[in-house]
DNA sequence: CACCAGGCAAGTA
DNA sequence: TACTTGCATGGT
């Protein structure tokens, strides 16, 4: 419990500093999935252009969007980029739901975590952080995402070595902080916020960052 | 013009 | 196992 403190402050000075993000509401948790696959390595913006334009095709569900050729749900998605790959990972998703669910997602909420996290793995393009977006953001699960910027700010603050892997970042965050869905949720929106805007990749742009006080 | 964005899988050695 | 590369549009 050593780390949490610590934590709990740069959760707490982000928070003041730049409000909450109201992030991933979503019209449903299919919408929430969809978005998650769509979203990586990707802006947010070229994302929600795309969401639009499968709500104008009228295929923002899952059985209608399985029934549209691959082709033409890839014309859709254009805008997301990697549009042919996305593509087939959304099909992927959409016939793990056909199988598993009988296109019911909600079939989904009485599954434990950790099962539901591993059947989500094993569909092809879906990794740890995709995964680990749905958990928290569609089925309201206690599992903190990391993303590059989670990385790059930990680092940055001597606070994991720069080797890290996925769920050794991970776990520094769920091993010392309470299992707080909406605390989660909103971590990692600011930290994603935060790293947008001031943690860049090169030179370091600190001045005026929520997290400049935990500099050392 | 270069660089980056709420990653992942496949290929190589 | 540990790197490297392809995927692609749109904003700065």
């Amino acid at each position: 419990m050593g780390s949490g403190r610590r934590l709990d402050a740069m959760y707490r000075a982000m928070l003041d500093a730049l409000g909450p993000s109201h992030w991933w509401p979503g019209d449903s948790p299919f919408e929430v999935c969809v978005g998650a696959i769509l979203t990586q390595n990707t802006a947010w913006t070229n994302v929600e252009k795309a969401i639009a334009a499968l709500r104008e095709a009228d295929v923002l569900e899952p059985e209608a969007m399985y029934s549209l050729p691959q082709e033409r749900l890839a014309e859709c998605i254009r805008p997301a980029g990697y549009f042919n790959i996305k593509a087939a990972r959304l099909r992927s998703f959409l016939k793990f739901l056909k199988d598993q669910t009988n296109w019911d997602i909600s079939a989904l909420e009485s599954s434990n975590t950790d099962s539901l996290r591993e059947q989500l793995l094993g569909i092809k393009g879906i990794g740890p952080e995709t995964a680990d977006s749905m958990l928290l953001y569609a089925f309201n699960r206690p599992m903190f995402v990391v993303d590059a910027y989670t990385a790059r700010i930990m680092t940055r603050h001597g606070m994991a070595p720069e080797e890290s892997n996925y769920f050794e970042l991970q776990s520094l965050f769920m091993d010392s902080l309470p299992e707080d869905v909406p605390m989660y949720n909103e971590f990692h929106a600011l930290i994603v916020r935060v790293g947008k805007d001031w943690c860049k990749k090169r030179a370091s742009q600190c001045a005026g960052c929520p997290l400049e006080a935990f500099l050392d």
